[in-house]
RNA sequence: GGGCGUUUAGCUCAGUUGGUUAGAGCGUGCGGAUCACACCCGCAAGGUCGCAGGUUCGAGUCCUGCAACGCCCA
């Protein structure tokens, strides 16, 4: 299923060669689905042997769109986190899926239809438009999946849902009745975001800012007269803005004098200023701002058809006198109020004075439900034209596109002398992602969720009862820092019913965003989702499907009335009256006259589809044409894919297919999951939602921890956009380094902070295609290649024979005698620290740091230091010993790397398998151990040993045995550099070396002797508390020895008294802020004892070092 | 405008509660075809920890301010 290259032999005889992933990757994949690994049941939790359950849903990708870098490194650790649980014995699930996505599949099959057809939604209709997404949806769809599959991923494949299955669609329908019954759900006006071309509301965060040149145009609104008693009746004529009131009161010339003394100063300033005015001809009086006309300043003066007031601070000097008056509205013949609002207005800005058109700007829109009584009014139609009730004058600009009527409006405002000045002005313009068009914000009616607090408060899905929605999630966050940081807050969250978020300072995200309790809007104007389960009245003269006469459908209403009462009696519809909080009750339903006048909304469970939609519908119910909003069905994700509602909702309603399909256990063992992996840009749109979601429906939270990956940038720190062309393809990765090379550099990026750039550049794949990459890659290719080379050259090859036994656990204890070599002793208590630094890094998230560990622990310490060491024994007389040590460090590297780099490890471990059919050291249990080679994946994850803790041992590796090679090849090193300089050929070895020392190291150096002698590069070697020092030698001092190396016929004594001076001039410095800091009283009374202590040491120390260097320094003359 | 984050070696990043001489990978320099590995081995150079104050015996780490960049929300 994913081969694509050749499968070389692993251990075939020619030469072995860099490691190569082709061909095993899909092998090892296909054996794991052959297997069932990645299959979980819930019956394996809730019967014996009862394994813990462990769960994650993936955040569903977009069913239209490939994978990128943020998929990979997001599911890299989510496989990750599940490997090394079913390793632990869990019984994990990863459940997969993909997300319809509405807007964006719709966008891209209405694009193709009109590419391959030119034609439109409209031309073809909903249900063919619907038929082709889905046609395309199966045709395009598991494109993703694939890339899962390559990368490793064991989802569990046969569980996959897709957010517009039906599994999914009666958990949509179930939260909306429910949501609906319970009042939370309402319809409204609202301002948003439309797109014109694809004629749809979209959300805020699909929509991209632009910054574009435009201009500030100045437009004169001329003052009304002032007249008597204007104010109180012009609001009430405003409200529906019909703009016909045109005031016949008497004039009022005279005012108060304060108000006119106000009026005079600001006169003369606005005078002074428009002096140089140009005043157009035929004008007896020149314009002044202020006096007989105010000044706005706007972008968009094609909606001033829309206007309602002109806004001016309330504490400008210039204007306040006019506040409550009106202007007359050019073009329009309206007249507008003069209001005062405080957040609108900046006085800097432009004129001071601002128009409002509540329909058509977010801001004005604010200004409008702070001053109710200016009205709204509604200038554009969906396709982003001037409407017939507000085309100005005449009508004169009705039907045209809002970008001509900004020409037109301009130039008339021009012909009629009122556009007193135009600017060049950049602003920020909203563009619609999905069709690049300019966004208009919009007025329309809009489907919401109450996301505040609700009088009576809201009932949560345990009975419980929360003030609102949006308090509910508020209220899931743990707090308790015990349960973030510290060895046992992986053990404290297991038994918390809280969600906690790591990295923690996303909780504020989460928290700032749901504070804020905005209502969300639900529905879009698209095609492409699950539709909104209302039906609507719409009244004998809309009932088109029924067009019979009037006293028919009063009958026929009559007799919907009377089912739906039956129906809301049991609870399988909810009724709702527009404007009433709460469904109506059957006995309100009696009340003929409010069902017969009043809007109504109904609202349908899913399983009374096939009774109640037919017989509503043909009695004049049509369901809102509206889909809701992506992320409702994506906050049900964790329910849904788990089967909610389950069985049980399907009673008393019509058969649902589905139902047979659903495990109702599914839901009892893996909700709540256990982990979230996501990024942070949707914590707000998405986890939060899917908490509300939860408590609502369940009373749980989905999810126990939520993890917020960090977002992968290019060099330059630009986000990865197809537009940019800086995207990377992960599955071109694969194709360069393959699948564990991009996972193991993936966990390696995946640090706790919010950015990671990956230097972009491009590559040629072998099949000549040019993709983009990143050097970054070779981390994990290098990595990978040196798992390969060192277990299949060196120890595979070697261990061939050795006598494995089964036996207890993992360590083989009983083959080896008690008492080991030091560097096997040295590996194991190494291994053990690994084991538990990569446990506390993944408990905590910190992936990276699990990564850097474990790749430190098999580069460094075992492939540089013990594979090198165990070369000199191997095949010595302890020979076996070493291979079995071996064995046993490279079956735990494998276990540990095993989530990390999946294909690899399986790979090796299949080849340890293969040479050694009893090798079952990572099956933990007897009863397991009788069924043979197993997979790596199903075995068990390393558990430190603390037997095999060795501090000592430690120490004498790391402070004597190591630094004396290293002080030997530095020697080599510098001794070359030197004779290369002179012109001399470089040694191979150092001839001699000594080495001075107290008894004890004496003896661990002589045990390690041959070591120090291959690896220093010294063919003889003398060591001893008496070894005395021979004359002309470089010397290294040491804390625990001295090395002297002879340097008499191998370099100039001048260049080691140089050394020897630098290095005594380090020490000399060092000690002198030693005793500086001794010295300083303050320190010593109150720094810690030990930190004293510990400067003293170092001093003391240092003063020994710097006098044995002045004495070698002496010796050298 | 509000919130969050980042700023440490040429590049990409670590640096856990303040405490010796701040680490890694890549890159660079030098040496190396040694029988696991040149996708390698050995050695080395390279950092006034963004800037300015402050707290402290002691600050990359804590506090304040500033700057640059980025993200989210308005």
């Amino acid at each position: 299923m994913l081969g694509r290259r050749d499968n070389r032999g692993i251990m075939s005889n020619d030469a072995p060669k860099a490691y190569s992933p082709a061909g095993i990757e899909s092998r090892i994949y296909q054996t794991w689905i052959e297997r069932g690994c990645f299959h979980a049941v819930p019956e394996v939790t809730l019967q014996p042997p009862h394994k813990p359950a462990y769960s994650i849903v993936i955040p569903p990708p977009n069913v239209t769109g490939a994978l990128h870098l943020g998929h990979a490194i997001n599911n890299t650790l989510q496989d990750i986190l599940i490997r090394r649980k079913r390793m632990q014995g869990c019984n994990t699930l990863w459940m997969p899926g993909v997300d319809h996505a509405g807007i964006a599949t719709q966008a891209v099959v209405e694009r193709q239809l009109f590419e391959q057809e030119k034609k439109t939604r409209h031309d073809v209709g909903r249900d063919e438009l619907v038929r082709r997404i889905w046609q395309w949806k199966e045709q395009y769809g598991d494109r993703i999946v694939r890339q899962l599959q390559l990368m490793g991923c064991s989802c569990d494949w046969q569980r996959q849902r897709f957010t517009l299955d039906d599994v999914c669609a009666r958990a949509v329908r179930e939260w909306f009745f429910r949501m609906f019954r319970d009042g939370l759900i309402f319809r409204g006006k609202r301002l948003v975001n439309w797109d014109t071309h694809l004629q749809t509301a979209v959300a805020d965060d699909e929509v991209y800012h632009e910054t574009v040149k435009g201009h500030l145009w100045h437009v004169r609104y001329p003052l009304e007269e002032r007249h008597e008693g204007t104010k109180a009746r012009r609001h009430e004529g405003e409200m529906q803005g019909t703009g016909t009131e045109c005031d016949q009161g008497g004039s009022t010339k005279e005012q108060g004098s304060e108000e006119r003394h106000e009026g005079t100063t600001a006169r003369r300033h606005e005078v002074e200023k428009a002096g140089d005015e140009v005043q157009k001809p035929g004008d007896s009086l020149p314009w002044a701002a202020g006096v007989n006309c105010l000044v706005v300043a706007t972008t968009r003066p094609e909606t001033m058809l829309a206007d309602t007031a002109v806004a001016v601070h309330p504490d400008d000097e210039r204007y306040r006198h006019l506040i409550g008056r009106h202007v007359v509205l050019p073009l329009t013949g309206r007249t507008i109020p003069i209001i005062a609002d405080g957040l609108l207005v900046k006085r800097e800005f432009g004129t001071g004075c601002v128009k409002v058109t509540p329909g058509h700007d977010p801001n004005d829109y604010a200004c409008y439900q702070r001053h109710p009584e200016i009205g709204i009014r509604n200038m554009m139609t969906p396709d982003g034209r001037v409407n017939e009730e507000n085309a100005g004058e005449g009508g004169k600009y009705a039907g045209l596109k809002l970008e001509a009527t900004r020409k037109q409006i301009v130039a008339d405002l021009e012909a009629a002398g009122l556009l007193e000045k135009v600017e060049d002005y950049q602003t920020d313009i909203g563009h619609s992602d999905r069709s690049k068009t300019p966004i208009q914000p919009y007025l329309s009616d809009q489907w919401f969720v109450k996301m505040g607090d609700v009088e009576g408060g809201v009932r949560l899905g345990d009975g419980s009862t929360s003030s609102g929605l949006a308090q509910a999630a508020l209220d899931a966050i743990c707090d308790d820092d015990a349960h973030y940081d510290g060895p046992n807050a992986a053990a404290a969250r297991a038994n918390c019913a809280k969600v906690h978020i790591f990295p923690r300072r996303y909780v504020n995200t989460y928290r700032d965003w749901l504070s804020e309790k905005r209502d969300w809007c639900i529905s879009r104007q698209l095609w492409w989702g699950h539709r909104i389960p209302v039906w609507r009245y719409f009244g004998f003269e809309h009932t088109f499907k029924v067009p019979e006469p009037a006293i028919q459908h009063g009958k026929i209403l009559e007799s919907a009335r009377g089912a739906m009462k039956k129906w809301i009696e049991s609870g399988s519809l909810c009724l709702a009256y527009a404007g009433l909080s709460t469904c109506v009750s059957p006995s309100q339903l009696d009340d003929r006259e409010s069902f017969a006048t009043k809007e109504q909304l109904a609202c349908v469970k899913g399983e009374a589809d096939a009774v109640a939609i037919p017989a509503m519908e043909s009695a004049g119910y049509l369901q809102d044409p509206d889909v809701l909003d992506t992320w409702f069905s994506s906050a049900l994700w964790p329910l849904s894919t788990m089967g909610w509602p389950g069985r049980g909702s399907d009673r008393g309603g019509g058969a649902s297919n589905t139902a047979s399909m659903l495990e109702p256990n599914l839901l009892n063992v893996f909700y709540p999951t256990s982990v979230l992996s996501t990024a942070r840009e949707i914590i707000t749109l998405w986890v939060a939602r899917m908490v509300i979601a939860g408590l609502y429906n369940v009373g749980k939270v989905p999810f126990r921890d939520v993890v917020i990956h960090p977002v992968i940038q290019d060099g330059q720190g630009r986000p990865m956009k197809k537009t940019l062309g800086n995207g990377v393809d992960p599955v071109d990765i694969i194709d360069l380094y393959g699948a564990d090379a991009l996972r193991f550099t993936l966990a390696g990026m995946a640090t706790e902070t919010q950015d990671i750039r990956v230097p972009v550049k491009k590559a040629r794949l072998p099949d000549g295609r040019e993709v983009n990459t990143s050097e970054k890659f070779e981390l994990g290719r290098n990595f990978c290649n040196k798992l390969w080379q060192a277990s299949t050259g060196y120890i595979l090859p070697n261990v061939e024979g050795v006598c494995t036994k089964r036996h207890h656990g993992r360590w083989h204890t009983r083959t080896l005698p008690n008492e080991l070599p030091l560097f096997d002793r040295w590996i194991r208590t190494r291994l053990n620290a690994c084991i538990r630094d990569v446990d506390a890094a993944i408990e905590s998230y910190q992936f990276a740091r699990a990564a850097d560990r474990v790749r430190d622990f098999f580069w460094t310490e075992f492939c540089d230091w013990y594979l090198e060491e165990s070369k000199l024994r191997i095949r010595g007389e302890d020979g076996h010993d070493v291979k079995i040590v071996l064995l046993q460090a490279l079956d735990i590297t494998l276990g540990l790397l095993h989530p990390f780099v999946p294909f690899i490890t399986e790979a090796l471990w299949e080849e340890i398998g293969r040479r050694m059919p009893h090798h079952v050291e990572l099956v933990d249990d007897d009863a397991a151990a009788g069924d043979g080679p197993r997979l790596l994946i199903e075995s068990a994850w390393p558990r430190p040993c603390p037997a095999f803790d060795d501090p000592a041992c430690e120490r004498a590796v790391e402070d004597v045995i190591r630094p004396l090679i290293t002080a030997l090849r530095q020697a080599k090193t510098d001794i070359n550099l030197a004779r290369a300089r002179g012109g001399q050929p470089a040694v191979k070895t150092l001839p001699q070396a000594v080495v001075h020392t107290d008894a004890t190291t004496c003896t661990l150096i002589s045990e390690n002797e041959a070591l120090v002698r291959r690896l220093g590069a010294v063919d003889a070697l003398t060591i001893g508390p008496d070894a005395a020092k021979p004359h002309q030698v470089r010397s290294h001092v040491e804390e625990r020895f001295q090395v002297y190396v002879p340097l008499a016929g191998l370099v100039d004594l001048a260049i080691e008294a140089k050394r020897l001076r630098d290095e005594l001039g380090e020490k000399q410095s060092a000690l002198a802020r030693a005793r500086a800091q001794l010295a300083n009283e303050s320190f010593v009374a109150r720094a810690a004892p030990e930190t004293v202590q510990q400067a003293r040491d170092r001093a003391t120390e240092l003063e020994r070092q710097c006098r044995l260097i002045e004495g070698h320094l002496a010796d050298l003359g």
